[in-house]
DNA sequence: ACTATAACCGGAGCCAGCTCCGGTTAAAGG
DNA sequence: CCTTTAACCGGAGCTGGCTCCGGTTATAGT
């Protein structure tokens, strides 16, 4: 409903729906690099029908992806109700994180995404950055940290991390690189990464949050 | 494992030579997807023997960028000869980020090279940590920036900055993270991202834990 | 100098990404 | 219901990445 594109004839429409189906079971059974052939003979159409619609394969991932962005979004709201605002800001850009290194092919698409300023994927960036903006917006009103930085450095800082601990999924690297990130953002040079936790060694932080 | 290679057949060895050469060019001219196959062509050598020698895209990139990639590394010691060694480390990562973004093919081949543990490619990482190392204890030691952060999560971050910027070559997008790292780097809050100048020497020991 | 052998060379071949175009069909108008 | 037309469908086909193997050649030992 939100799409504004022009109506898509009958079966197009359905083309599009089984093509997307069929992408998020590719990616999530064979990874990133999934025959793309493989995924429109799996959704019933020709491989000409699926590059018309998603001229490159960053799209596809995009769109294939589109809703649990969106709820990633959503979760900025929900954050916010339930922790202080720079808490919230930290915990979602490492439900960012992981999101991305969960996502098969997410990595691979980020940049595109973030950095679109043309095309289509332009969706999906205004939503990540306006869920940082608010989580900002909150930290900075909190009076915690600095308001001279952007939301959108913030969010590419996120991707840049998410990116780089992507390959081999660090998932504590990027922890501490967010530590860095919330410590260059905040006013007082506080130097603790981890707040005032100390459960002990290991961690094994389930992110089902 | 601390034997080196074993020594090329004499003629192995110039083939490898012309294909580094081949593919300095073409990763120039033709950009980061120039095709394998010429690059072999161009080297007069067959296809095997450019696979065989490297095996992935990332392979061929690192080596053929190794002799800069020494370069860079080397660059440290000269900032910090001149330079204050906040500054020395801010100038290098700044290099770093220019160096990636300019090398065709570089910020294809980044995350494979930084989190190398498996495979040759260590050679560049370990070049790059190094430096890191040696500018953050040098800035470390000048009391300015916090001894809790490893040298190779400053790399990594730096290597997220250069990743996240290099797409669309968004320069001054990077100077802007960078400066976000060194704020989170500093054991002072100073706000402004060009650094205020404080050469302030002779201030030993940083605050205990 | 000659032979044995291991390493090397290079292209044929398979597979996937991506493009292009002729046939087909939904949708609107008479 | 029939015609028109514009949009859609899908695969043939070209290109490039990557593998595999038979022929060739440097090098060591006698």
């Amino acid at each position: 409903m939100t799409t504004g594109q022009r109506r898509l004839r009958a079966d197009a429409q359905v083309n599009h729906e089984r093509v997307l189906e069929a992408a998020a079971r590719a990616f999530a059974q064979e990874g990133a690099d999934t025959s793309l052939k493989a995924i429109a003979k799996n959704a019933g159409v020709g491989i000409g029908t699926l590059y018309r619609r998603f001229p490159t394969r960053e799209d596809l991932i995009e769109a294939t992806y589109r809703r649990e962005t969106e709820r990633l979004a959503e979760s900025a709201g929900e954050l916010l109700g339930r922790l202080p605002p720079e808490d919230a800001l930290r915990q979602w850009m490492e439900g960012f994180v992981g999101y991305v290194m969960t996502k098969n092919g997410m990595s691979e698409a980020l940049p595109g995404i973030l950095a679109a300023r043309e095309g289509l994927r332009t969706h999906s960036r205004d939503l990540l950055c306006a869920a940082v903006d608010r989580l900002l917006r909150a930290a900075v009103a909190a009076g915690t940290v600095r308001d001279d930085v952007p939301a959108a450095d913030v969010m590419m800082a996120a991707g840049g991390v998410a990116l780089i601990a992507s390959h081999e999924s660090q998932r504590d690297l990027a922890s501490r690189l967010l530590d860095l990130v919330m410590a260059g953002l905040r006013l007082t040079a506080s130097l603790g990464p981890p707040p005032p936790r100390r459960p002990g060694t290991g961690s094994p932080p389930p992110s089902s949050s």
